[in-house]
Order: C-alpha cells, then sequence, then structure tokens
DNA sequence: GAGTGTGAAAACATTCACAGCT
DNA sequence: AGCTGTGAATGTTTTCACACTC
C-alpha cells in the first residue's frame, strides 16, 4: 500500500526557501539547528519544525538536522530529483534571462528549448540553445517529454501559447505574462506578475507600520 | 482622528488581482457584480465580497459594484496613485525586461533611472534611459525622491546594492536575485525568486490531484 | 543541556448562508 | 428577483509550551 502524506500548501511554498538557507549556510557545517535556519530564512522556529516534520523524522533531538540529509529530503520532496524538462516560450529580455538563469540547471530542471515566432529570433542562439519556432513545439515535446512551459511572451499571446502547450502535453505551465491564463483541469498553472508584486509593495510603502505576508 | 483600517495580509495580495481583471472585463462594462470578478480572478465570490468591504461600502445591494469606482478605489487603496519613483539596479536581460515593462507606468510607478557597474553598460540606453553607474545613486535619490529600489542584479551583488539603496533611503525593494537579503527595520523587502517557483510547481508535478495554494 | 517533534491554543483566512437593500 | 455586506461556522496556519531523546 502506498504511503500518502498531504504536505500543507504554506509548507509546500517554503520548502524551495529552506533549500535555498542551506546554500547560504557555513560551507563546513555539518549540522543545523531550527532556531539557525528559522534566523536565515526568517520564520518562527517552531515553523521550521513543523515544516520539517511534514517530511518525515529527519532531525536528532537535542542535536539537529543533518546539513546533507536534509537537502537531499527536500530535494527529494520537492522532484527536484526527476531532471524535468522546460522549455521557455518568447526570447525577448525577460525569456533570455530565464534561459541565462543558472538557478535552474544546480536546482534539478533544464531547459531543453526555446522558442519564439519573431523572425529575427529564430535560429539565433540564447545560452547555447537555438531558437526554434512554435511550430517545432509538439515535436521537441515529445522528443524530450516536456514537463514544464515557461511563458514568457507579451501578454496578447500569452493565452494562445498556453493553449498550444496544453496541446503538446505540457501539464504544467509557469506564466509571467501579465495576463490570467485560463484553467485547464489537470494542469498546474502558476503566474508571476512582476506589477504585482510591486503593487503589493506600494501598499506597505504608506503603511510602514503594517507587516506584509510572505 | 484618523481613521486606521486594517487590511488582512492575503487581502492586499488580491488587491491587484482585482484591478487586473478589471482591465480584463468588458470595456463597455460600466457595473461588475462579485460573482463575475470572482469568475475572472479564480477565487469564490464570498471572498471577493469580503475583500472589497474593507476597502469600505463599495458596491449597491441587488445591484453590483460599478467598475470605474472599483478601480479608483483599488489604486488609491493601493497607493498607485501617489506615483512612486523607482529605480532597477543591474541592467543585465532581467533588468531590461523590467525597464521594457510597461506595466509599471500604467500602474503608477516611474522608473527613474538605471543603475549597472559594468563600463560596458554605463551611458548606453536602454528603454530612453540612459544607464548610469551607482557612484550615481545618491544623487539620483535624493532628486527624484525614490521610494522604490529593484535588484535585478547577479546574487553575488544583491546585499551590497541593497545595503547601498537603504544608505539612500530607499525604503521598499523588490530583489530579484536568489539571494535571501538581510533584513531591515522599517525596510519593506520581497523577493521573487524564479527558481522558486519553478520548484513550487515541480512538487505539484508529481501529484496531479492536490491543490496548490495562489 | 540542547534541541526535536507535536498536542493544544491562538490567530488568521475562507466559505456558508441569509438579512437587508435596490 | 438580484446582489451586497456580514455574522457565524468551518478550515488552515502559526505559535506556544513541553514531554521526550541524545
Amino acid at each position: 500500500m502506498k504511503e500518502i502524506k498531504k504536505i500543507p500548501p504554506a509548507t509546500v511554498k517554503r520548502l524551495p526557501l529552506y533549500l535555498q538557507c542551506l546554500d547560504q549556510v557555513d560551507q563546513d557545517a555539518i549540522g543545523i539547528s531550527s532556531k539557525k535556519l528559522a534566523e536565515i530564512a526568517k520564520v518562527n522556529d517552531a515553523q521550521v519544525r513543523r515544516d520539517l516534520s511534514y517530511l518525515g523524522t529527519l532531525g536528532t533531538r537535542g542535536v539537529g538536522y543533518d546539513v546533507s540529509t536534509l537537502r537531499n529530503q527536500l530535494q527529494l520532496e520537492l522532484g527536484l530529483v526527476e531532471g524535468w524538462s522546460a522549455v521557455i516560450v518568447g526570447v525577448g529580455n525577460l525569456g533570455s534571462a530565464l534561459a541565462h538563469y543558472g538557478g535552474f540547471k544546480d536546482k534539478g530542471f533544464g531547459v531543453v528549448g526555446l522558442f519564439d515566432d519573431d523572425s529575427k529570433k529564430i535560429n539565433s542562439q540564447v545560452a547555447g540553445l537555438v531558437v526554434k519556432p512554435l511550430s517545432d513545439l509538439q515535436d521537441y515535446c515529445n522528443k524530450f517529454n516536456v514537463a514544464i512551459g515557461i511563458i514568457a511572451t507579451p501578454g496578447e499571446f500569452a493565452q494562445s501559447v498556453a493553449d498550444e502547450l496544453i496541446n503538446c502535453g505540457v501539464r504544467s505551465i509557469l506564466n509571467f505574462a501579465p495576463v490570467l491564463l485560463k484553467n485547464v483541469k489537470d494542469v498546474q498553472i502558476r503566474s508571476v506578475d512582476l506589477s504585482q508584486e510591486l503593487q503589493i509593495l506600494s501598499y506597505y510603502l504608506d503603511r510602514p507600520i503594517l507587516k506584509a505576508v510572505d
């Protein structure tokens, strides 16, 4: 019988943060306490312990957590060891930034394709990959079993690109275009809207006393 | 006596979303119901009503919300009418993407300066602005009363740029570098880490049944 | 002594369901 | 009839506090 553990969404959102904290800790540190981790991540230490307890019994009472075991478990739980393939659609400044973004390779994602329908960009090289026209998308997805589509096009193309990606069998989409994509069953869509982040900051600019979320 | 209304952080995070929904609604629509708005924003309709009720009594029973009143109130509440000035530090692909990002101007932010310490970039033009060296930052901040600093440098420079911005009197920072910045009293810091977003997606890739947060 | 893992409490957020206005 | 605004119910997240282990 398969064991099913449900991790609360609020916790899932913090797991990548903990992973990042481990990179920022002393290179030669072998163990770390919830107190120390909490300090780096800027959260409560009970929170850290509760979050990590969802992954199993990882720590040792009276001692703390072993850094490398912890890292492995976080990566395992987040599915970062499966080597998911991703494509980026839209190779403007943002798409290029994403293609160059080293963080992805280290973190277990491989960008296997760049797509754009601007003829000036097609066949040019960005971050070691050749930009292809969207008509090649289907082939790529089949060949590399692409799991994740990253949309970095202007807003007006985002929905049709999303439709196309889903049509190619992509089940997870990270959208950077400032539009609301339609929901499709069984497809996970996350949107990052740069201007929304600024707007939230703006709210708290007027109200320096209040504590923001996240 | 000044009226103090405290808007829950979870609601603040949705206000920019509602604003975006209004842009996506029929241009000639004069009124909108919580039900319709909820559908576009993909949230529960009671949620919409509760959220908007924090801004005052904006709707009309039996009728709905007036689109333009609603937009005005949202902008007012988010502080988007104050015309905050922002600077971008780091003019690589990501910084350029941000500089070109039209959303900001429309949404009440003015990018008044671009800064980079790469001599190849200094004095070049990006999105109609001349890239300046970091040594000019203090002057700019005084001259334009800069409220927001956007960090788009590689990780290794992010903390020192943040220190410098804070030193120049900037009280709000939006950080795109994949590092955890130190907290400073009275300074709001929001971080957007592109690879963290992908990692969250990755978790749900393995578990198509679960519902993600946000 | 130091630091985890976790019940129980407290705080926060969402949703229901309906009274009240147009 | 239609739709808001909001008490009350429910669900989720955070935090406290301490028994337990090393």
